[in-house]
DNA sequence: TATGAATGAGAGTTCATTCAT
DNA sequence: TATGAATGAACTCTCATTCAT
């Protein structure tokens, strides 16, 4: 009596969706071929997902979830300082992506305010990840682990979109850029700058 | 006697697409906006630009253009030294958006590698700009300027990818964010990082 | 309970699109109307075909198959002498086109080796034709029946222009010409031309 | 003190226009590679010509034309016989296209009658041809020429039709076709037909 | 729940033609 | 007579989505 999961289908077209979303780009895949490399026939996909934006929605959100999620439990986390805090904000966002690299393609290139903007989860999921994000940082600062002269704002969108770039890279040439290395680097610049020291 | 400016049409089309680029997104504008936009004609637009497409190159190509030929300057540039250049990269780029926001947001949407690929000499100008960043790091370690313990490639892409999105922040919310701030910002934390020193 | 005829929409469209090609030609149909005629919607013409060539190369091909089918199939014939050969393939011809004039319009007008070299399998169909066509002439000429004077290609290709014109001629003004008038005058030029014998 | 003769602009627009026609067909070829070729600008061709159809069809008018023309002097040429003038027919036909090959392909895949019934000239030219034919043919048949079998006009298109393929065929393939070899094998199946005699 | 034929608004693009200079 | 930028109607084709079965 086989009885298959419900939940595979909709795991498979999301898995196909993010492989084409990353290869080809949102606009340029086309539900046709997500339905013929998840081997489901046309209407099917609309038992799972009311539309194609549905399904980047999903994509998203699970990523921004995870993220948010995570940044949170670190911000209440009292065992560690703020300065480790940072470290593993580093370590959590690499690891997200790091056994899926087209995942990070799509996040990455797909992931802009337009988007944002039309999805309120999406956005309720950013907005909890920039919090929790202040709250560690300005607790690093009150505590003095941080220098006052940083704002907090311009630190937060700058790692950010460093880490992203240096993602984007890594999955696009997997074999010229190292995640180790990278997650290395950018905790030491985070810290130190790049000056000699 | 009047004289024609016969540019002023290519400009308008460019501008207008600029904005609505940026306002919906390269899939989101639709040429009949365009046209309206710019008060031209089905068919003129196509005197000026091959193709939908073409306009988006044009428009990445100038920015490119710009910012790979302010990079190669100032690799060949023999009067500062390494850390003031990577101080006039900060500026060169922040000043090439700071009067078109739109511009930026154009840029940094819809500039990602499936794009890059379709164009040639697009990629030519991508190519110079990292080879010639390449060139002005690689001196900064030699001259022991720069830690030998940061790697060239992490830290272009990083501080790449996080002035594309503080940029990228401020040009969606202007008031928020500060050019001056992120400026000052960016520099002290590429030299100093965050510590308190 | 009706059992729904799938076939019926693409016969529906490859017939009136005989017909609108026919009356404008290839060129001057435009698919709006095919659609209009054919009761079908826009989207639907594309399920059944992949382009608007692809309906011409579509009605082309089938004549082709059977014009070469048939040759070859005389061609192979062990029974008949090959006068009777000629006489059969004259028959043949001429029986494809007598129930569908339009068809004849169409075949006649826009089979041009343009169309020809664009498509393979047109162009084979095509060459499977001249080449049993050959064969039949040269086994005429070398059994004595042909005069080893006649060229075979230009023989060939003067009977096939001949009767595509008479066709053609037929179809436009179908009172005018006789189709078994022109079958039979045809059968006697060829044997033994005008003269007075 | 250079004055360009003004004729030869038109000319040089006939010739270019024939040779694109030929390569491209009437529709496939646009005006503004015919500009091109003839290193015009491009409101001046419509100095010469009203419309892209008036190319055509004075192209096509001048052919008729002649071919009318010759057909009528022919007719009232009082010293050959009516099988000589039906040699000479053949002559005519093949001598017009003899220095032109692309000539002849536009004449035969862009002269059909929906082209015909557009022009009052072209058709009337085309008229008077078949008009002096049937009056050469019909005099060979009373004056015991031709074989009373032979019905006029199924002759009539049927040369005409085996001619043009020849001299279609021939035009694409010059190396494989041979216009003498054309012009005697033609003559001598109107003639005798192809069997051994 | 599954199917896939049918839908149709709307996209980007073409190109013969016009007309102010 | 010559120019070529400007025109805009009309084209073929796309594809996310629907719905009867």
């Amino acid at each position: 009596m086989p009885s298959p999961a419900p939940d595979n289908i909709e795991m498979k077209i999301l898995k196909c969706s993010i492989d084409l979303f990353a290869e080809k780009g949102y606009q340029g895949a086309k539900l046709v071929e997500i339905m013929k490399k998840a081997r489901i026939n046309k209407g099917t996909l609309y038992h799972y997902f009311s539309s194609k934006q549905q399904i980047l929605f999903c994509v998203l959100e699970q990523i921004w979830q995870k993220m948010a999620d995570q940044m949170m439990d670190l911000a209440e986390n009292t065992e560690l300082d703020p300065l480790e805090k940072i470290d593993a904000m580093i370590d959590n966002t690499i690891n997200i992506f790091a056994k899926n690299p087209r995942l990070a393609l799509v996040f990455f290139n797909e992931h802009n305010p337009l988007i944002r903007g039309q999805n309120d989860s999406l956005n309720a999921h950013y907005v909890n990840y920039l919090k929790a994000f202040a709250q560690i940082f300005n607790t690093g600062v009150k505590d003095n682990f941080i220098s006052e002269h940083t704002d907090g704002r311009v630190f937060l969108f700058y790692v950010l979109g460093g880490l992203r770039n240096l993602i984007n890279e890594w999955a696009f040439h997997p074999k010229i850029f190292n995640l180790d290395k990278i997650r290395d680097n950018v905790k030491a610049q985070i810290k130190h700058g790049i000056l000699k020291w």
